[in-house]
Parts: structure tokens; C-alpha cells; sequence
DNA sequence: TTGAAAGCGCTACCAA
DNA sequence: TTGGTAGCGCTTTCAA
């Protein structure tokens, strides 16, 4: 484990100007410059990170984590918090703390307002689940000029710069929809689409993943109508049982958003035999329900305590080290569930 | 964030009585004691990890990790090794090193010579995948009680006292690809077992959790015949095939363990109409194969990089920060990938 | 352009 | 039973 010190008595310099060289600060002789690389990578150092962030320290840096106010009152985002709220307790442990913030939904002026609050009293890095309203892309573009990190999470928005998106791929989403679809339909199925809103891109992405496998792979299977419940329950219960009293012939069911535990009763309460086969997202409470009384065959995951906790995690190697992440989207993973690994 | 030195000061000791009594180390006059511990708590008190483990860096802690000799020759381990490789070099960036060994398989006196040999040279903690023999465990718990953490990954070991086991519940994952199957076939299938081994606990708890699964939840499903392949694939091949040919009734495979692209060949070499449904465990490259060809309908994931890097993580928290893991057995997620989530 | 030194929070050791 | 101090590796500031 080669340190700076051993480098500058090496390089017969002083351990500040091996720092300078290594992270680019202020101006040094380019002999020496020279020298202490080589003999930097000759040993193979790897700076310290425990030393690293201890010395930034002092820095006293705060992160702000931004959510939609629905966060509440939607069971998904309970499991977002959980996560960045187990990071936010670790990241404590290492000298950063982190603010949680709720911003209005639909209401871009209100984020933009609540970031440039933010940026004035000097925070330090941002995660934030945005309103996708080019107001907020712009705002979000100022705080990456000045210096601060910005990373989204659950939902993306583009022309804003930011470092990193953490969420799901949504259309891919609904690829694995389908497929799991054709699999427990033999390739055989009417299906009827429950989506949320076709004003909101997640949505959309869903039907869209989902249809286009369909007709490129499952020519047994037909889409006999959609219908929007607008992520309510109540109105998800009407509209899932009016479509399949208008559609006698559905014998699947394909739920985008939220909504489920209402489609689900829908279908619950008509009792078809055979009974009809449901796929859906997100594991909450009564989506597990649901699966194990038999409503739902599977929902497909898409890892929301990690879209909570691996935000910060970005925002944190980048403050503390200067380590962008790896890849510009960093989609969560598709988790298939049953009723046996839930 | 308060620190040892504010509770110092607080309190109206030095920091070295401070640590004294937080750490349990050497003897504190209760008074004092009872002070301290009261304004720690009062002011909130965490420990700064990066202090920790730059200041415990002085003893230089080396991690053996050992693995049986089979593994470059088992794709599934490639993974785990990858899971193992990226940690160790995470935990050398905190001053960590981490070294592998590999002791011949179904050999426990080698395992045990290996781990006596480590212990001997000092080494701090050891993540091992375990010959499941009792001088094994005896060896195991020798370590412990000499105060050298041991966590088993992949494979567990009875009364060896280990800090955790990293690694799959196998009877869970023989009940979730039961509910896989039953979905695939709507609850109607004769199933023929390919397993690897009848003396390999793994193997052998799979099969037990899909067969209870299907007694006492599919009606519909038979059981009608098991063969083992030693995780060979050419014995794979031809023992798929012989029992394909005896049992013609044969309209799902399930595969427990290695050997999966044996099976696989042998089923596509027989083309059967309508297909046979296949279900097997892990995600190495033959099998990808095998799911895009449309062979294999679904498999089940273990994390193979999760039960190389979380041991690691593990003896890491606890020889740096003396963290117990939060619990004994660790089980690894099990994910249903099908040709839409690989 | 460079060196020297203090400090981040914690541990460990020696002296009292 | 306690205090004082050096040091882990890195950053930062001040002076040269």
C-alpha cells in the first residue's frame, strides 16, 4: 500500500507537492511533475479513502434529497425512502449528512424554487426525483455549472446535465412484461392494459415495451383495449371492470402503474374461469396480497430502495473523492416476483 | 456530529478515558463511565468509520478468501471470483488486502491443513466456501475462538460456530422454481428431474423444495422420474436423453444444478412438439444461450457476485469497526430471469 | 514553484 | 484509573 509520503521520499520532494501533481492543484515544475508520476505508478499507489474523507471533513458536506409530496400517500416510494434513509444513516457516519425535501408534484416553479433555495445555502450535492419541465432541466443546469452534483432517481429529465440517472428503464420494463406474459399464456391470450396516465413517460414506456414485444415475438397474443386509471385506486377498480364486461374475452391483464390493488379487485370480484392471468409492477403490501390469494400471477421489481440509497452513494464518491459514476444510466434491475420469492 | 473529543471536554476527561469507555477497553471508574456514556448519548454520538479505519490501518489486516480448485472450471464461480476481485479492490483502497486460495474439492484434510497454515501466519479473517466435513468445522471454530473471524460463502457448515453464511437458501430456491413451473404450465406437467448430485446438500434441497412445493400446491404436476449428472455435461447430455426416451409422458424438465447445457442439448436434439418447458438455476453463458434459443423458458439467479463480495464486506465491518453482521444467514435474492431480463 | 505543518476523528501506548 | 501524545494518509494553508 504505497502512500504520498513514501512517494515524496522517493521523488526527494514534500508530500504537498506530490498532492499537487496527483489531484491537478496549482502549478508544478514539470520535471518534477514528471518524476512523481512515474514513480506514482511505478508503485501502483491508490490514494486512501478512509484518509480521503476524513480530511475533507472539515467540508461539512450536506446533501438534499428531493422527492414528489405524493411520496406519502404512494406505498412504492416508501421503500425510495427507506433506502436513501439507511444511506442518509451510513453517509452520517462519514461526516455527511442529508435533508429530505418535498416538493409539490406537478408544480415545476415550486422545485425550481425549492433548488434555488438550495444552491443559495450552499448545499452540497443533489438527488432529486424531478418534474419534467424544462424550467427544472435549466435550473438543474445551473446548479451542475456552479459546481454542485446533481443525480435523478425513479424518473429522468433530459437537456439537464446531471451526473447520473438511477431508476428503472421502463421500457425494458414492459419487454419483461411480456415476456413473462407469453410464458405463463403458452403464447395464447387476450390481454387487457391497465395503464396510469398517458400524459406521464414511465407509463407510456410500459405500454409501449410491452406492445411492441408482443407484436414482434407473440403473434398468439392480442391487445384487446387499454383503459387509464390515473394511478387511483377507486378509478382503477371502475374503469379495470368496465373493460372487461365490454371485453368478455380478456383472459389477461397488464397493469403499468399503480392502480393494482384496485384492478386487482376489479378482476377479484368477476370471478372469470379460467381465471384471468395478471402481471403488474412493484411489490407493495397489497400487490403481495393480491399474489398470494392468487389474483396476480407476477409483478415485475424495479428495486426502489436502491433508486433511495444509491443516489446519495454517487453523490458521495463524487464529493468525497472525485469519482463520477460509472455510467450515465444506471438502470435497477428487473426483478421477476411470484408468489414463492416474494 | 459530535465527536470524541466534544464528549471529552463534556464530560471533563480525555479523549483517551472517552474511548476507554466506549470501546469497552481497559478498566473506567463508574462514575465517569456512567458520565460519558450519558452525554454520548445525549449529544447523539456515532463514530466517525473513516477515522475508525484510518486509525486501525497501522495493523495492516489481510483477508484469505478460499474457493475449491473447481472453480475456473465452473462458470458459475467466475462470477463469484468477479464479486470477490472487485471488493478486494475496494477494501484495498482502505488499507485492506485480500488474497485467494484454492483447496482441491471433496479433499477437508487439505482445507483444514490451508486454514491452519493462514492462521499460523497471522492472517486477520477468512471467507471460505467450505469442504462440508467435521474436521472442517472443527478447524473453523478453532479460528473463532482464536479470534480470527470466518464467514462461509456459497456453501454453509454445521457447528463451525462462522460469523454468517453468504449464499443461497437451496430448498427456497427449489420452491420458487416449482411456482415457476406451475405458472409455465398452467398446473398440468409431467416433469422429469435432472439433478447433480444426491450428495450435495444443494442438489439435494433443491429437489426437496420443488417436490413439496408441487405435492402440497400443483395437483396437476407429476413428478415422473430423476436422474443425476454429476454436474456434467456430457453425462448430462446422455442421461437427459435416456430418460426423455423412457418417459415419452415428459413435457417439462428441471434442472437442479450444473450440467444445465447437457440437458439443454439433449432436449433440442430431441425437438419435441409442443416444446418441453425447462427450468434451471444461474446465469452463466451457456445458458443465455440456451433461454434466447428459446430452450430454456426460465432460470434462477443466485447472486454468484454478491456471494463473493458481501463476505468480504462482512469481515471488513467487523475486524475494522467490530460490526457483527445483522444477521447469521444471508440469503442471496432469488431472481427469475427469462429471455426479457437477462 | 515548493516545503512545512496543522488538522480531520480515532486508536494505542507510555507515563503518571 | 487516567492523561497526554504520536500517528494512520490526505488536504489545505501559510510562508518561503
Amino acid at each position: 500500500m504505497a502512500t504520498i509520503k513514501e512517494i515524496a521520499t522517493l521523488a526527494g520532494v514534500s508530500r504537498g507537492t506530490v498532492d499537487r501533481v496527483l489531484n491537478n492543484r496549482g502549478a508544478v515544475n514539470p520535471q518534477t511533475e514528471r518524476k512523481v508520476r512515474q514513480i506514482a505508478d511505478a508503485i501502483n499507489y491508490k490514494p486512501n479513502k478512509a484518509a480521503k474523507s476524513l480530511a475533507v471533513r472539515k467540508k461539512n458536506y450536506k446533501i438534499a434529497f428531493i422527492l414528489p409530496d405524493y411520496v406519502s400517500s404512494n406505498p412504492f416510494f416508501n421503500d425510495v425512502v427507506a433506502g436513501a434513509e439507511r444511506k442518509a444513516r451510513d453517509l452520517g457516519e462519514y461526516g455527511v449528512s442529508v435533508e429530505f425535501y418535498y416538493s409539490r408534484f406537478a408544480d415545476p416553479a415550486a422545485q425550481v424554487e425549492l433548488l434555488d433555495t438550495l444552491a443559495h445555502e450552499g448545499i452540497s450535492g443533489v438527488a432529486i426525483a424531478p418534474v419534467n419541465h424544462p424550467s427544472v432541466a435549466k435550473k438543474i443546469r445551473q446548479l451542475i455549472a456552479a459546481g454542485i452534483p446533481v443525480v435523478t432517481s425513479n424518473t429522468d429529465i433530459e437537456n439537464s446535465n446531471r451526473l447520473a440517472y438511477v431508476g428503472s428503464n421502463y421500457y425494458e420494463g414492459g419487454r419483461t412484461a411480456a415476456g413473462v406474459m407469453g410464458l405463463i399464456t403458452a403464447g395464447r391470450a387476450n390481454v387487457g392494459i391497465v395503464s396510469g396516465s398517458g400524459s406521464i413517460l414511465g407509463h407510456t414506456e410500459r405500454v409501449r415495451g410491452f406492445t411492441e414485444h408482443m407484436a414482434a415475438h407473440e403473434p398468439g397474443i392480442r391487445i384487446v383495449g387499454l383503459v387509464e386509471n390515473n394511478d387511483d385506486d377507486i378509478e382503477s377498480y371502475t374503469v379495470t371492470k368496465d373493460l372487461l364486461e365490454a371485453h368478455p374475452e380478456i383472459d389477461a391483464i397488464y397493469i403499468t402503474a399503480a392502480g393494482v390493488y384496485g384492478a386487482g379487485r376489479a378482476i377479484q370480484s368477476l370471478g372469470r374461469t379460467p381465471p384471468i392471468r395478471v402481471v403488474c409492477f412493484d411489490t407493495v403490501p397489497t400487490t403481495v396480497r393480491l399474489i398470494k390469494e392468487g389474483v396476480i400471477a407476477a409483478t415485475i421489481d424495479q428495486q426502489p430502495f436502491v433508486q433511495g440509497s444509491k443516489p446519495l452513494g454517487l453523490l458521495y464518491e463524487y464529493l468525497t473523492m472525485g469519482v463520477l459514476p460509472k455510467k450515465e444510466y444506471l438502470y435497477t434491475e428487473l426483478g421477476i416476483r411470484i408468489r414463492e420469492n416474494l
